[in-house]
DNA sequence: ACTAACTTTCAAAAATTCTTGAAAGTTGTG
DNA sequence: CACAACTTTCAAGAATTTTTGAAAGTTAGT
């Protein structure tokens, strides 16, 4: 009962960030639902049922059931067995070093391997044209081949290393 | 009319990676047919007019028109003007590398800065409050919040920097 | 084997995003 | 100014994605 009029209350401002992950896993190609799930997890000081999830999101079973779901896959969310308890909890990675790889990770397979293996397909183009067209082509697909395959070997250094490793890094880099 | 039948004729590789460009856009958020239209141009010798985007890809004026408009505004395509001609050509910025750029300085400025702005906001949260609930946001605040302000250097960095600096780092990082 | 307590599925509905095309707007030229 | 040649806008329709909720499926306990 003791809200401060002057500063965010907590339950206004748990609320805020659940929205904001929402929008901002929307851009990112992550359903909304799914990215506020995981932010009301990953601000949860407990693991939460399926009901729970349900009722603070205001979404059907089957919503919340399809997205936890999801969550798991991308390993960014494990179920919890409490003892003597049918039902199953659900707590989130809370390591955002972590976090990070795992979408990485889950990106990085769904998204650019498959490209890379295109491109690579792309790569068998007869050499028998020489229109300005094929010429044209070719050269794209030559750089941006290049291009993913660098981003490919950056990626997968990341998800090898720890958050040390990243900082120290990100100081050499910046200087 | 010489196409070999082993190997893939050029016509069938360009349509191909127009479709690829389209799909890998969508999962990045960018709508299928601007991410099309980029890859027409982005293969294509030679500055095109709306008409022939719209011819090749099948679309709308309009469609055609309002999406050329938001590459431009993403910087990844400009006009190009014929002289003693009416009509306006189209021509992608074909260098991957200032590509990427671009587009990394658009996402950055719609989807990380918003972030950051919102956690910046969200850790003036109330310090009044100690329940496991405020504990459990600040910390996640902190540690996202830390983050992001690490990836908006990097990316910043790296905007400002050639691609030779960036494969030089790249090697090194790679080892 | 039966039941109660949950979880999962999935077809239909809702919401959102994208596309169309015709009308309105703009601009260079005679 | 009037016209022709384009470009832009936008409301309505189409397509796609997300959500719902009820029914089917599963599992632990007795």
């Amino acid at each position: 009962m003791a809200g401060n009029s002057e500063t965010m209350n907590v339950e206004e401002a748990r609320a805020k960030f659940v929205q904001a992950w929402g929008n901002f896993g929307s851009s990112w190609g992550i359903n909304r639902t799914m990215a506020q799930i995981h932010a009301l997890l990953l601000i949860a000081p407990e693991a939460l049922s399926a009901d729970q999830v349900m009722e603070q999101l205001n979404i059907s079973r089957g919503n919340a059931n399809m997205n936890l779901r999801a969550l798991i896959d991308w390993g960014l969310v494990s179920k919890e067995l409490k003892l003597g308890e049918r039902r199953e909890y659900f707590v989130a990675e809370k390591d955002i070093w972590q976090v990070a790889k795992r979408i990485t990770r889950e990106r990085k397979k769904r998204e650019l391997s498959p490209m890379q293996d295109f491109l690579q397909e792309l790569s068998t183009i007869g050499t028998a044209d020489n229109s300005d067209e094929a010429k044209a082509l070719a050269s794209t697909v030559k750089d941006v081949s290049r291009f993913a395959n660098s981003a490919d070997k950056l990626l997968d250094r990341m998800m090898k290393a720890d958050e040390t490793w990243f900082f120290k890094i990100l100081m050499k880099i910046i200087r």
